[in-house]
DNA sequence: GCCAACGTTGGC
DNA sequence: GCCAACGTTGGC
């Protein structure tokens, strides 16, 4: 069976509720808390075990690409929709008809230097990029092999 | 099914 | 802290 090509995302958090270095220090860990149904549909029908994550800090001082990730498990529900004393608890959802699904994320390694949002909105060639778009909130989404490339040739 | 009100995101 | 943009909710 031929083997489906690796694909890329970028997943944003916030670094006081999530960090980069909280991943680096743990290794793995439950994208816990995505409460956005294209978000999630992306983590549960797109992402396959292996894909590469760009890891995105928002919200912050220098919002932009801090790290790289990897898909590391196939998607499964969101545990703190359950737990009402979970800040994401969703009292509308049910063990037997999960509505919010997630994805393990892994540690791959640190960039060398923070991409920041200010320059990728500046680059012709993210145009297309969710990201850079005006408004956008969408805090899990597609990347291009691309953009990837391109990204990743910026550092 | 419309749409106003509301809560959240996230850059600045 | 401000506030524009957005997604969701719920009355009708």
């Amino acid at each position: 069976m031929k083997k489906a090509a690796r694909q890329y995302w970028l997943m944003k958090s916030e670094p006081e509720a999530f960090s980069i270095d909280d991943l680096e220090r743990n290794r793995q860990e439950p994208w816990d808390g995505v409460r956005n149904y294209q978000a999630r549909n992306y983590m549960r029908d797109g992402m396959r075990i292996g894909d590469g994550v760009l890891f995105y800090h928002s919200n912050c001082a220098e919002p932009g690409i801090v790290g790289l990730a990897e898909v590391a498990t196939d998607a499964y529900p969101d545990p703190t929709q359950f737990d009402p004393e979970a800040l994401h608890f969703d009292p509308k959802s049910s063990r037997a008809a999960p509505r919010w699904a997630l994805v393990d994320v892994k540690f791959v390694r640190r960039l060398k230097r923070i991409i920041t949002l200010r320059e990728m909105q500046a680059d012709a060639a993210l145009a297309d990029m969710a990201l850079v778009r005006r408004g956008n909130r969408l805090s899990v989404m597609p990347v291009t092999p691309a953009q990837w490339k391109h990204l990743l040739a910026l550092e």
